[in-house]
Parts: structure tokens; C-alpha cells; sequence
DNA sequence: CATGAATGAGACTTCATTCAT
DNA sequence: AATGAATGAAGTCTCATTCAT
């Protein structure tokens, strides 16, 4: 298991200074949220001016977007990617695609935190890219959770909303999580997976 | 079924327009965010001037602690109340209590929304004052689970941290239903109810 | 010699509460200027209503005129019985005069910085008013000067300007005296009226 | 006789518009008060915007502290000048120091009762530095006197005060005089350099 | 005489953004 | 790509004053 260097999002993108931006950006609106915080916040943040900025990126919405997609980004890949790897029955791919995505919210807490409460914020337009581009990660969830329920794994009459469920479950936990707890990002994982099995009326280890 | 005019959280309070107010106040902070949302736009939603707003708090600040409070108020009220008139056992009394956290977040969907999205602007005093304040709230569901799990009713081996699962995920009901669409407040309830006993790994209806 | 409370300017007017108001007024324009303090500040400093003030002064510029009033009612009369008291000549008269000055702006150092730096903040009618009252307080010194001067005992060839001078440092004393420090108020006026007769070069006890 | 131009206190600084600003806010501060002035009013003279003044100058508070601060470096300058050039004796160091000081308070009235007036008005530290400041002018007089006194030519027995008496009387020059009145500049230095040696029991011309 | 509620004007300050360099 | 200076709009909050009771 490798240790990610958890607030970085952003690690590089052609242009010098871009992802130093996109990284102040995600600290400052992870910290004030989004109206609170000022272009001059992250400017200062990112060790550059304030006009600078808008060489960057044309308006500060167009910076949240950009902050978001990056967020998305990772995290999708990351829950793809654990599903890929895991078994061809649903448990498996649900316990996986958990544990990856719980990987996620302990690595990125604030990216996770600005990705539920600032998309509000966005233009419209950015507003619904964001969301389908949301939509698709969940619905792989969904995709595992019909496939558990038509071949009988998962028993719950409720499957059809479980994975908002799950899913809310998850991401709140970047609202508590604190990394010296008493809890590890891997015991975290573990707990989560099985409360999500176990909320699908799932097969349970032991 | 009693049908609850839906959002006017505060009823009264003894000073003039204190009520117009307060619900102005989370009708603005919910529709903009809390700093999105202008004094000026409480104001005009409260059909008072801008600078009479003054003369019931003293800021912005404090305006948004009232409104958390009277809405953590209600909410506690609800769950207490519930738990009382359940049975004895503790699946009966997490039903129940979910089935009345579920009531309120879908009687009053922005009052949850921003209460769990606009604490943290509260001064320091304040946000120390309502966390623990709300703390109370979970604390009443841990009970219950605490006892479920010494009886052996709920067989989770998490049980110690599942109450917060459950409660983000029934929060987090404030953030997508809408009452035109095809879940009713009842089954929706009821639903939730059977997420909390699975999740805990305790007795399911059937 | 009589221990004055010390700042209470007003003692008593026919109404009820002008008194309290009055040296509440005194108290927070001397406190934060004219500007600087608000109605609501002498409100509280007078332990009654705002809008009650109204009823009493029409503005908040009339209220300092009536302050700047008092001030310099108090400040002419100790000085007029000063002088009356004193020996015919000159030199004795003016001293006389300056050891009542200085008891005076001791006694009521609030009341002299606000009667010398706030002034410019009546309007036009009551400033006139006001400037003409002061003049005469300092008409009185004038005279004796032009008396010592007509008669050779103060030989200063710049005997016309000289009360001015005198005058401004006494009211400066306003603005450094400490009742706790050094000198006495007795002290304090012994040194003045020395300062003003070897101002104008008359005739020096010893 | 340099005919200075009178009340354009700051002179240059390198930022395009300080100077500008500083003297508005000296004309503002000076016309109604620290407290009766706005920030617009300095804009307004200062012939620039009013958000661009922040970007001058972090406070209403730091701008007066500037103006101060380049008050006080003027006229602690004249007046060290003007020591360095007088005999080594007292009575001489002393007629030109008052001299001096005169000539910085008829060429800037404006900034001299400003300085007088609105210090209060600074935040605390900013006051303690300003104080400090105009304490070492202070101690330029105080040392001529003790010097004087020490070597008999000043024969008051209170030199201890005196210095704090002959500023108090200059600095009010600010308050009264006219430039078109029947003093002149020169006049006025003279006469003022008289009473101070008179004050303090010195020689005399003639 | 006394008060609580109300208000329009205006205070200081910050904002996102633009422009000339 | 980078910056300092500039600006109009808007933010929160305070003000002196009025009015109904």
C-alpha cells in the first residue's frame, strides 16, 4: 500500500504553474468555502499574484470547476480500477469499489468536502457536467448493486436507492475523519465495506 | 398522516418578527449558501429593512446560530419523542428513531441542509455550543445501539461507529428527494429504517 | 479649599434625567470625540433609552451645544470670582485668574478637551454663540493685561497677543495632567500663573 | 524668505499615488475630523477610487498614521536643523528651536491641528509609536532648558515643565492664526521666541 | 416621560475582475 | 507568464432620527 502524500490533488499539468493554482484553490475552498474564500486567498496560497490567476483560469468559477473535475477525476479512476481487479461477483466488486472509494475520501478529505458542498456554486453549465460526470461513478455502484440483487446475493427490497445511501455514508466520512484517530484508512475501509454489505443484505464474512 | 406546512421552522417566539426573520434567514441561507446569501436578501425575505434585522441580532453570525439552534431544537424533540413512544427493545426504538430523523429531514429539507453545510461559519462559541448541542442527538441513537448490540440484537462488529453512518446517510436524504417524486415521506421511512437494522446486522421485518 | 467631585459637570436642571444625560454626553464625546461617539453610547452611559434622549435635545448637535454651554458657564464664573476677589493691580488679578483657569481645567479636564477640540462640530448658529461666550472668558484676560501693560507692570512689547498664548497653555494642561502624578492641583497653579506673569515680563514673587 | 507652498505636506514616495492620498486625507482629516471624514471624501480629493486607497493603505487608521508619521519626520527635522545651526548656548538654541517650530505650524496648520487632534483616533500601537516620536521633539526642547537652567541662564524654578507650556502655545498658533491676517509669518516666530525666553526667565533683547 | 421597533443613509472594507506594462 | 494599479459593485454593520404606544 503506498502512502500518498494526502492534500496534493493536483500533481502536474503542462503549464508551470497550474497545478500549484489548483491546489491552493482546493485549500482555500476547503477552508472558507467557496464565497469565503477570496482569489486573493488562493493567489496567496499558490505564491503568485493575484492577476496572475487569470492567466490561468478566466473566472473563479471556472477555477472551482476545474478543482472539482481534477477531484472526480481521481476518484473514479480509482474506483474503476479496484473493480476491475476485484472478483466476477457482485459482493466482491461492492467490497472492493467501498474500499477504494473510502481510500479516496481518507486521501483527499478536503477535495471531498469541496466536491459535496461547493458544486452549488458552479454555473450552470459546469453544474451539469460535474453531475453527470458524479452520475457515472455512481452508477457503477448501481450497476454492482442490480447485478447482486438479480442473481440473489444481495436480498434487500431496497436496492434500487441503496447506493445513495452507501454512497452518503462514504463521502461523510470526510467530515470526521481525523488521520491520528483511533481508526486506520485500512481498518476504515473494512468497516465501511461490510456496512454496506451488510446494509444490501449481502453475504457477510465469518 | 398529518400533512406539516413544510418549511417554516420557527412558529414564534414573543418579539415581533423574530419568526419572519429566522425562517427568511434559512430560506436564504439554504437557497445561497451562508456567505452567498446577503443580510439584504434576509431582509427582503423577511419584508423588513435591512438595517431593522439588527435590532433582533447582532450579525450575520449569530442570525445563522439562532436558525441552527431552533432547527437542532426540533429535530431533538422529534427523535426524543419518538424513542419514547417506541417499545422496550432497541430494534424497536432505532426504528423508530430513524423513522422520525427521516421525518424531519424531509419536512424540513433546508433547515438539514444547512445545518449540516453552514456550521462551520459559526463564530468558534457558537459552533462549540451547537456541535455539542447535536452531539446529543447521535448520542441518543448510540444509546440505543450500545444496548442492541449488549442484548446481542445488532451482530455488526462496528457497532460502536455505526451510528454515524447512519445518521450521514439519512442526512444526506436533504440533498436529493423531492416531493414530487416517486418515494412518499412513509416509505421513504420506512426504508431508511430497514437500512439502519441491516447495517447494524439486526432483525429485519419478514 | 473645597475636594470638587471630580467630572461631574451638570449637578442639576429642573428635569429629570438632563443632568445625567448631560455629563453622559460630556463623558462619551470626551471619551471618543463628537463623531466618534453615538447616541446610543450616551444612552447607555446615561442609563436610559435612546430615543428618550430625543425627548429632551433635539439633535445631537444640540446636545453638545448644551454641554459646550455648561462647560463654559462654569469656566467664566470661577474665573469672574477670581478675579473679583482679587487685589486692584495687575500682576495679582491675573494670577488670580490663571490659578482659577488652571482649577478649573483640572477639575474638569474631560470637559476642556471636548470644549477645545469639538467646537468646529456645532453647527454654524450655536458655534457663533458658543465662540462669543468664549471670547468673553478671554476678554477678561485680555483686559487685565492691557490694565498691567497701560501701567507698566508687565513690560513684554507683545502684550496684545499674549493672552492667547496663555490660554492655549493652560487648556493644554488638559490633555497630559494626571491626578495621580507628580504635582498638585495647588502646585500645578502656583506654576502657571509664574509662567504667564514672566510671560509678560511683570513682576515675579521672590 | 522662501515662500514655501504651504500645505502640501508629503512631497514624494515612490508609489505613484501616495503622496496624492496622503495629502487628501491631511485636507480631509483636517476640514471635519478623522471620525466626520470619509474615506470617500479622501478619494474624492485624492481624485482616485475609493476601493483603489487599499491599495495604499491597509486602514482608515493607517492612513492618518501615515499622515502623522510624515507630519512629525517635518517638523522634527526643521526643528533639529535649526538647533544644529544656532550658537552653542542656550537662550540661542532655544529662540531658534521656537523659531522653528512656529514656521512648521504657520506652514502647516492643516497638519499641525491635525496632529494635535486625531491622535487619539490611531490604534494603540500605532499611537505608542507616534507618541514616542513626538516625545523625542519634546526632549530636543527639554534639553536646551535643562541646559539653560543648569548653567543659570533660565532662572524659572519650574524648567522641569516649562518645555510642555511653550509647545502647547506654539502648536495652538494652528488654531487661530490667518495668513492674511496682521502677523506675519516672520512676526509671529519672533514674538513667540520671546515669550518662550521670557517664560522661562531668560535674557532678554534689549 | 419613556420605550422598542423601525428606517434610509452612509460608514469602512473586500470582492472579482481588467488593464497597461 | 507575470505584476501593480485601478475600479464598480456589493458586503456587513452603525448611525441619527422618528413613530406608535
Amino acid at each position: 500500500m503506498n502512502a500518498r502524500s494526502p492534500e496534493a490533488l493536483v500533481r502536474d499539468t503542462g503549464r508551470r504553474n497550474e497545478a500549484v493554482i489548483l491546489n491552493a484553490a482546493l485549500e482555500a475552498f476547503g477552508t472558507r468555502g467557496f464565497n469565503g474564500a477570496s482569489m486573493r486567498d488562493v493567489a496567496k496560497g499558490a505564491g503568485t499574484s493575484l492577476s496572475n490567476l487569470y492567466n490561468y483560469f478566466p473566472s473563479k468559477s471556472k477555477l472551482l470547476a476545474a478543482v472539482l473535475r481534477h477531484a472526480n477525476d481521481e476518484l473514479q479512476h480509482r474506483v474503476l480500477r479496484a473493480v476491475e481487479e476485484a472478483g466476477d461477483d457482485a459482493p466482491s466488486q461492492l467490497r472492493e469499489a467501498v474500499r477504494a472509494h473510502v481510500g479516496f475520501v481518507v486521501d483527499h478529505q478536503v477535495a471531498t468536502l469541496v466536491a459535496t458542498n461547493e458544486v452549488r456554486y458552479l454555473e450552470p453549465d459546469d453544474r451539469t457536467a460535474l453531475v453527470s460526470h458524479r452520475d457515472a461513478t455512481q452508477a457503477t455502484f448501481e450497476r454492482i448493486i442490480d447485478q447482486g440483487a438479480a442473481d440473489g446475493a444481495f436480498r434487500t427490497p431496497y436496492a434500487r436507492d441503496a447506493a445513495r445511501a452507501i454512497l452518503s455514508a462514504v463521502a461523510a466520512i470526510a467530515s470526521w475523519y481525523r488521520r491520528d484517530g483511533a481508526l486506520s484508512r485500512g481498518q476504515l475501509a473494512e468497516q465501511y465495506a461490510r456496512y454496506a454489505l451488510a446494509l444490501l443484505e449481502g453475504p457477510l464474512p465469518r
